[in-house]
DNA sequence: TCGATAGTTAGGCGATCGCTTGACTATTTC
DNA sequence: GAAATAGTCAAGCGATCGCCTAACTATCGA
């Protein structure tokens, strides 16, 4: 799921979903590539959840996830919270070194 | 960026390294891996900013960089929340539809 | 100084990625 | 119902990924 958001063109795409849903064509219109190459993005986007998608007539309309985004940012945030928490107590511990009591 | 934490052995170094630095063995070993292939992981880390190493005498220390997780974090959450904010102002304007005033 | 330890380089190999073109299938719309 | 529209399937192709082995270098410890 972080392997889909790893492709600029799939960002793209994410940041253009972020504003509202669109149909395979908008998100390909500003991409510079064959409408086949943006399926096979979209269907990764698909498969890591980001972005769900259903087709009405002959346009398939694509909407994002926000959930799995949502999981995404927390499995940083602990990583990084927790390294930031470590800096946090070798600091408290110098400090009680440097002067004890 | 995302590009580097998009492989499951990745996050497991960054997972290990969060809480604290290692030395490339150290992040090995639990990898059930060949030590050049965590090598290219680490390069590919590194490349994408997210731990640094520095080698003394013969045992390279590698650490975590909050910053660039950071930005990642911030990504995910701009978009997120523009998304979940589209969807409460739909929400204020169906509700001013069915009840206006 | 010799051997063990920690890491590095190089080459190779199969799988996946990112993209293309070409052909085809549904839906509108006129 | 013919032509434009919106999307889909399939094959193929070069580049990159993820992994390996083999060979090598640089330190450290006894």
């Amino acid at each position: 799921m972080f392997q889909a958001l790893a492709d600029p063109a799939r960002r793209g795409m994410v940041e253009r979903l972020s504003q509202g849903p669109a149909s395979v064509s908008e998100l390909a219109r500003p991409l510079d590539m064959s409408l086949p190459a943006v399926m096979q993005h979209l269907a990764m986007l698909e498969a890591g959840g980001i972005v769900t998608s259903e087709k009405v007539g002959r346009v398939r309309t694509c909407r994002m996830n926000p959930d799995v985004l949502s999981l995404a940012e927390q499995w940083i945030n602990q990583r990084r919270t927790q390294w930031e928490r470590r800096l946090d107590r070798l600091g408290d511990f110098l400090a009680a070194e440097e002067d004890p009591k």
